[in-house]
DNA sequence: TTATAGTTGACTGAAATAGTAGGGCATCCG
DNA sequence: CGGATGCCCTACTATTTCAGTCAACTATAA
């Protein structure tokens, strides 16, 4: 089992589509500035959420990504999963056979870890996590951070 | 946030360690022949083990491992803490650091599954584990097992 | 005094992570 | 039309961790 910086890059850059999916494709450029998500890296997990069926893109100027979905019916499971990162606790991918072809000793624990794990997970939808206010708030910081990034790309280009 | 094979031996060692601790001091080299893990990768684990003050050891002939705590004071989130697979599924362990200073967009949900996991293992102890049927029924296979080889053993070295 | 068993540290091969680099291709806008 | 934008794809790399080995050492019971 193993949760990095891959799947949690996954979830976020996900999130930010949501939370920015009410003015059209969202471009791979403005989740990097944004989220601080290198751009050669983002596209990688792109390339893997799109192959799932989970983002859909729009290529040319203006162009970007969005959700396939409703945010709605989209949950933090099945993102983690796109990126490859199971979720599994197991040694065996459930099969049972983890030592020498039958059970461990801990084998069942270990199920009973991966289910909690994915329960928890697969009930958080998209939706729920953009109304928590946690989240606005800091989505509110993003963005104002970034026009004002903005702002001074256009002030220091007037001067020159 | 990781659980790989260390955590997974760790926690069965000790749950080996719990079962067949009627009969005094457990020594690694029975430990490994009847979970199939290997004695050098065991005394790894079991020094963590030690110094997190889980487990003693007897030394000399006859020595070997004991729980330090009675089995129903042993939890297995504990026991893997011990070997350092920290189940903290925060980018900044908890800190709120993780985007510049700041908290990144995700950090409450992660910090969410953070405590999902951990009271999860924190609730189960060794005992508990013990009492379960199919680890009995792993556990008398593998004593079964282990018995077998050790008779062959003998019957091998009788005919030299 | 010898075999048993824990103690410690250094080392290693393989795999995965977390990127980087550098081409392409599609599309819109002037 | 052509250049800018932005997706698309492959290959490469540095670093880390895992999983395990090896060797030398100390303590102790028979």
């Amino acid at each position: 089992m193993r949760l990095t910086t891959k799947g949690r890059y996954a979830v976020t850059a996900m999130l930010d589509l949501a939370l920015h999916a009410s003015r059209g494709p969202v471009s791979l450029n403005d989740i990097s500035g944004r989220q601080g998500i290198s751009l050669s890296y983002l596209e990688q997990l792109f390339a893997k959420l799109r192959r799932s069926g989970l983002v859909a893109s729009v290529r040319g100027p203006g162009g970007g990504y969005r959700l396939s979905r409703d945010d709605t019916s989209i949950n933090v499971a099945e993102i983690v999963d796109a990126v490859n990162e199971s979720m599994d606790a197991t040694r065996c991918n459930r099969k049972g056979d983890c030592q020498e072809g039958l059970e461990c000793l801990t084998h069942h624990l270990w199920l009973d870890l991966s289910d909690q794990i994915h329960n928890f997970l697969s009930d958080i939808t998209l939706n729920a996590l953009i109304e928590r206010r946690e989240i606005q708030a800091t989505a509110a910081r993003q963005d104002e951070r970034a026009n004002s990034r903005i702002d001074l790309l256009l002030s220091s280009e007037g001067s020159n």
